[in-house]
DNA sequence: TCGACGACGAGACGATACGTCTCGTACTGA
DNA sequence: TCAGTACGAGACGTATCGTCTCGTCGTCGA
């Protein structure tokens, strides 16, 4: 029952200097499988204990739940993706991030249509949806997925937003924080939530009424 | 290990007719009570059956998982506010849905502050929420969310686009069903995974861009 | 009127998985 | 060299799972 720091003896937090790094991928790699094989709901820390060939106590020791492994398991293979994507791109692009071609339009369809081509790779499929849904329930591990993972990738699109401000392409008194709700959200909520099918062309459509809206003009 | 009408013996389907309509009200209650109070995973089916004064049987019999009983409890507590809300306007509204003042923008707007009161009510919140983050991880059972709750309040934006498309205050190539999630998605979003706070001046902001778009005029 | 049928409340049952704990081993820093 | 501690392994008691088996009760057809 008693948890960390709590009364009678204190805990001795553990030395991290000392941590296992051969262990830590090992169960990184073990819980991404089982969620992509058997499902979140049905993936244990004793299942995940066994396929890592660890004991229970060393993830107890590391992490506050099941959740909390996904989420930095998930962090670490999304580095690892981000690692390698900036070294093949190496030095004919100055910095990663969303293409400015001065074609505002254009620059958003691409990245958006390479975002759904993300959302259909299974081995990003599983984890992210169970993520996404651990979040929605337990607004702690919520806040701490979208701070680490999802703000990150929306600040890519603020910034493209106000490099087409200066370019007068966008409005000066339009927030780009809101403006790139227009043609996230919908294609999130799609995917999360099963609303509707998402295509290349739906994220054309999305674009072109987000920046010109839907009344005549 | 073995479900309904499998191998052997064909279990014989519960005769509905015969069904406890107390026992089913009383499950609905208890199981909407405790995702309240404890939250949805804490949330048990001997729980439920303990504060209903239910077997564990009688749940089993008639509901597949404890999502299957949410949803239906909560489809129920719907169906008994959209009732109320229907009585209590009665006559003074010809039908329930978006208004139609011929302001589409006030219309939006009007609608979708209601809709951010109406997130902070924290009946609904638990429930949704549980439901919401089920449905992301079973497709099943968000096919099914997203059928019976979601896209008829959908349905209603689509059908208030269509009605300004008439008027002329929506282009007609514009596709309503796409055109509404450019500010309900947005809503959705920050409210489901606190990706930022939600308030009546940002449902205003969004409708202003969805209509107008972000680009100059 | 009465007997069978089946849903009901209650809870026993074996199977997991939980989170804590206690071993013996191995590495590491003083 | 030796104390300290993370490690793999797994035993432990508790909780919930989904199935099952009771005895009770209400309903429908003979």
């Amino acid at each position: 029952m008693a948890r960390n720091q709590s009364a009678g003896r204190p805990v001795p937090a553990p030395d991290a200097t000392r941590r296992s790094e051969r262990s830590r991928r090992a169960i990184y790699d073990a819980a991404l499988a089982l969620v992509a094989e058997v499902g979140y709901p049905k993936t244990t820390i004793e299942g995940i204990a066994a396929r890592a060939g660890v004991g229970k106590q060393t993830i107890y020791r590391w992490w506050s739940s099941k959740a909390d492994v996904l989420l930095e398991a998930f962090l670490d293979l999304s580095e690892q993706a981000a690692e390698t994507a900036r070294r093949a791109q190496a030095d004919d692009r100055p910095a990663y991030g969303i293409p400015d071609t001065g074609d505002l339009a254009a620059d958003l369809k691409a990245v958006l249509r390479a975002t759904v081509d993300e959302l259909r790779d299974p081995a990003f499929e599983a984890p992210s949806r169970a993520l996404a849904a651990e979040g929605v329930v337990n607004e702690e591990l919520g806040r701490a997925f979208v701070a680490r993972l999802l703000e990150p990738q929306l600040q890519l699109y603020a910034d493209r937003l106000r490099a087409a401000q200066e370019a007068g392409d966008v409005r000066a008194d339009v927030d780009p924080r809101i403006a790139l709700e227009l043609f996230v959200s919908p294609l999130a909520q799609r995917w999360l939530q099963y609303t509707a099918p998402i295509s290349h062309e739906y994220t054309d459509t999305l674009v072109d009424y987000a920046l010109h809206g839907i009344t005549p003009r």
